[in-house]
DNA sequence: GAGCACTGC
């Protein structure tokens, strides 16, 4: 879209502004509504700017859903303000040029939220503007339900801050109607759209499978038929749109290549076959000459007005030629004169986000001279990216979502219908730069089946890293969620880390008392810090041991980018590519073995590939060569780099004696640190957890190489793609799993058994603490060890020394330890001055002493089951002194100083 | 023995 100041003297939106900014000047929370083309995103921080909100050196905080959106308004902005970008900024994750001088900056939503973090209040802005809020992308949601709160303990400061948010249409009631997020609905502003109006036609039936032939046909259709524009095509996935363009290519090869070969799939022959028969039978149709039609003429509304009226509309506007314009045209188009060349080549260019940024690039440019666009793309297209000249839209209905079930953690990807709000979003594609026309290849009835709106994000994904940075925030309940299936959602989340399945009984307990209502551990604000998932993050929080931090650091790294190796399974374009792909496939699997390495360091499993190829690839400089050759994306490759560098700030801002940095030349792990390494992983992917079955589950061919999880009856499987497939391990910790045709565990790594009872303690149902081998003190750790026999079948092993577990009984055990001097070496010199024998204190309460009990009473008060913890009391609290309470003290004689002076040395 | 859409800290 044109930056020049004619360009925006016609956006619809500069006639709002004083109703704009009247509404927010009476009110703290506007809601301004329009379409994208209303130009409300860049307008409106410019009235406010203008307006003086961001005076007194405060500024104008813009959310964006997406990075790219943020970067890319900040310079806009910035230009049709002529400010420079000093004080129009932008900040992403990683990056950012706000500076002193910033007066509006935009940034994604995520980095807002963990301002939030810093300081609750947001003391430097005086006005915040979520933008595409009807997206309900979860960290808009959390923030919008935040703000509702920060504006209203603003308000009682008397440093009123101003909430703008910012939606397409019909999406508003969400905010509106939500009570619990705003007591008084705020005002809505209607802002109109420039965008252009576009003709929606419906098909007569509904393909049942093959959507794709479809759009083949289709694209065929338009192509032959209609005038110059550019087609976009929305399908479901990275195979689907190869192969549709492979099809089309070879229908409308480009103008210098060869006729088509005899070789050619079948599926295009036949394709071609068909092709050349309903053309036939449209020259047949010619007999009955059709009005010619003028295809921008028409009174249809714009996608997205409501569909009884577009529905209305093509009735009366198309039923004399039949209500699905596209077939008749493609039925009569045999017109030789008036038609467009059908030889026209067709330039088909596939588009998907993983697809690299250069190839994504040449949907952007014009198509060759005498070509026309055709750019096959998955759902990239509907919100992400934005292609200049595209006249008509091909929809097939269909989008590919990822399932989570919460309760087993397992996911999936189905492909599904769209909602309603989609499938306008893909038709206003088509009216960006000109009017035009959206064939959808289903039904106006199917389409009014259709979802309304999809789900908001949060009510399909995990949420365990919500509750934990909600717990950072000290929030304990959790109103200011969008709606109350959120809400259910974060309640009946299961506790990182807990036991796992739990009877019916306790599950409702669980529900009732959520997890939010629990205080957050010191672990847990450690973790919080990261901003990775809470399993990565609690690797990290335990990862400062024998060197191995910058090692966790690069995995945990690798293993939140998404898809670090590329894809090269995917349908080939030529005979030429496939043989290309499979000499890559092949290379590639053999870089992974050799990453994997041997003996300890194959154990690592898969991440030890993640840790060998990025210290590989940096090793080598991170060239796109590099990548290429070993099959690695290179973008996944330099946002692991970024957020390595991010994960270092990060460790050193909370262990600053680390003194951590990004070594290019780090070298591999030692075999004594892979195994630390991998006691990490286990740690952090506890409640990951999978044992090889027994052979006497053997006997059914379905459980042949698999693996028991505790959430999960069926058989789990070691993806064929992990360096652990034949390895087959008895016990491993994954990172997900897929479930395909199997369920398959991706991100494996191998797990000793004896390491369980101690690292995941909590996966060991355990009788109570056996009294042979008596409880002892672990000098080293400070803590109070047991022997405990398990109980659940099926996890065998002999009794297990772990720690003892929490309760008094646990009090009771230090407290003795504390008396007979193993905690603090000092106290031992005075056992003979004890008026009671150590081990009173492991009497019932009943049968305690006063001062047994007093002592109790004070360790237990300030949670001192511990050495740690002792210490950490007399840090926090310096006159505590045990034993001396009312009770009278333990000690007679010389300790006036008191135990803690004793201790002191210790 | 394999097939994953999209996005943010």
């Amino acid at each position: 879209m044109s930056t020049t100041s004619e360009e925006r003297l016609k956006l619809p939106i500069l006639s709002e502004e004083q109703v704009i900014m009247e509404a927010v000047a009476e009110h703290p929370i506007v809601i301004v509504c329009g379409e994208t083309g209303s130009g409300k995103t860049t307008q409106v921080p410019q009235f406010l700017y203008e307006a003086g909100y961001s005076s007194d050196n405060s500024i104008i905080g813009v959310t964006e859903p997406r990075r790219v959106a943020a970067i890319a308004m900040s310079q806009r902005v910035a230009k049709e303000m002529n400010l420079s970008q000093r004080v129009v900024s932008y900040q992403i994750r990683y990056e950012g040029n706000a500076t002193e001088d910033t007066k509006i900056k935009f940034m994604t939503d995520g980095v807002l939220l963990k301002e939030i973090q810093k300081d609750f209040l947001l003391l430097r802005y005086k006005v915040v503007i979520i933008d595409e809020a009807h997206e309900r992308s979860v960290y808009t949601d959390i923030l919008i339900g935040l703000l509702s709160r920060i504006v209203a303990l603003r308000a009682k400061k008397h440093l009123p801050l101003k909430l703008l948010i910012m939606s397409a249409t019909l999406r508003v009631e969400d905010f509106t109607q939500n009570r619990r997020l705003f007591a008084e609905p705020p005002p809505v502003i209607k802002v109109d759209s420039r965008q252009f109006p576009v003709t929606v036609h419906f098909n007569k039936r509904t393909p049942l499978e093959d959507y794709s032939g479809e759009c083949f046909r289709k694209v065929c259709k338009i192509h032959r038929m209609l005038p110059a524009g550019g087609i976009l095509v929305f399908l479901t996935g990275q195979a689907e749109v190869h192969a549709l363009c492979r099809r089309l290519r070879k229908a409308f090869p480009p103008p210098r290549a060869r006729p088509q070969e005899k070789e050619d799939q079948e599926d295009s022959a036949e394709e071609m076959r068909k092709f050349k028969k309903s053309r036939a039978r449209a020259k047949k149709a010619r007999a009955e000459a059709l009005p010619q039609i003028n295809l921008d003429h028409y009174s249809v509304l714009p996608a997205g007005e409501g569909d009884e009226d577009r529905e209305a509309e093509m009735d009366d506007e198309e039923g004399a030629v039949g209500s699905d314009l596209d077939l008749d045209l493609g039925d009569d188009g045999e017109d030789g004169g008036e038609q467009p060349d059908a030889s026209l080549p067709l330039h088909v260019l596939p588009l998907y986000s993983l697809l690299a940024p250069e190839k994504q690039a040449q949907v952007f440019k014009p198509p060759p001279e005498g070509t026309r666009l055709c750019v096959v793309a998955t759902n990239v297209a509907e919100t992400s990216l934005t292609i200049p000249g595209i006249k008509y839209v091909v929809d097939c209905g269909k989008v590919k979502k990822r399932y989570y079930d919460r309760v087993t953690g397992v996911s999936s990807f189905r492909v599904t219908w769209v909602s309603q709000a989609s499938a306008d979003q893909r038709a206003g594609r088509a009216g960006r730069t000109e009017p035009g026309h959206c064939y959808r290849l289903y039904s106006s009835a199917v389409f009014g089946d259709f979802e309304q709106f999809p789900p908001p994000e949060i009510t399909r994904r995990p949420v365990e890293d919500l509750i934990l940075q909600m717990k950072a925030l000290n929030i304990e309940k959790f109103p200011p969620a969008l709606g109350p299936s959120c809400l259910l959602g974060l309640a009946s989340e299961r506790p990182l880390g807990a036991p796992p399945p739990q009877p019916r009984t306790s599950r409702v307990k669980q529900l009732q008392s959520s997890r939010l209502s629990r205080p957050i551990t010191t672990l847990g604000r450690t973790m919080a810090a990261f901003p990775v998932a809470p399993r990565y993050a609690k690797m990290l929080a335990l990862s400062r041991q024998h060197g191995c931090l910058p090692y966790a650091i690069a995995i945990v790294a690798a293993m939140t980018v998404r898809e670090l190796f590329e894809e090269l399974d995917r349908p080939a374009a030529s005979e030429e590519e496939l043989a290309k792909l499979k000499g890559r496939r092949a290379q590639v699997a053999q870089m992974k073995r050799t990453w994997a390495g041997q003996g300890a360091s194959l154990k690592l499993g898969d991440l030890m590939v993640l840790l060998g190829a990025v210290g590989a690839c940096e090793y080598a400089g991170c060239t796109p060569q590099f990548c290429e050759a070993n099959g690695l994306r290179y973008k996944a490759v330099m946002e692991t780099r970024r957020l390595r560098g991010q994960l270092t700030t990060a460790v050193n801002a909370v262990c600053p004696e680390a003194g951590l940095f990004m070594d290019p030349k780090m070298q591999p792990p030692t075999e004594s640190q892979v195994t630390y390494l991998r006691q990490i992983v286990t740690a952090g992917l506890g409640d990951h957890l999978a044992r090889r079955v027994q052979s006497e589950e053997l006997l059914d061919a379905k459980w042949r190489n698999a693996y028991k999880t505790p959430l999960l009856d069926d058989p789990v499987f070691i993806h064929p793609s992990s360096v652990l497939f034949k390895e087959l391990p008895e016990f491993v910790v994954y990172q997900e799993i897929v479930e395909t045709t199997k369920m398959y565990m991706k991100g494996v790594c191998a797990v000793e058994m004896q390491w369980i009872p101690t690292l995941l303690p909590s996966y060991c149902q355990f009788d109570k603490p056996l009294e042979e081998p008596a409880p002892a003190y672990c000098a080293e750790t400070g803590r109070v060890l047991c022997h405990r026999a398990r109980r659940r079948p099926g996890w065998p092993g002999p009794p297990a020394a772990v720690d003892f577990p929490q309760g008094i009984d646990r009090y009771k055990h230090f407290a003795r330890f504390l008396l007979e001097g193993q905690v603090c070496r000092g106290l031992a010199a005075y056992q003979g001055c004890l008026l009671s024998s150590p081990s009173t204190m492991l009497k019932t309460w009943a049968r305690l002493q006063p001062r047994t009990e007093s002592l109790l009473r004070a360790l237990a008060a300030e949670h001192a089951d511990c050495r740690d913890a002792l210490l950490a009391a007399w840090t926090r609290n310096p006159r505590c002194e045990l034993g001396q309470g009312r009770g009278g003290s333990m000690w007679s004689g010389p300790t006036e100083a008191g135990p803690r002076a004793l201790c002191a040395a210790a």
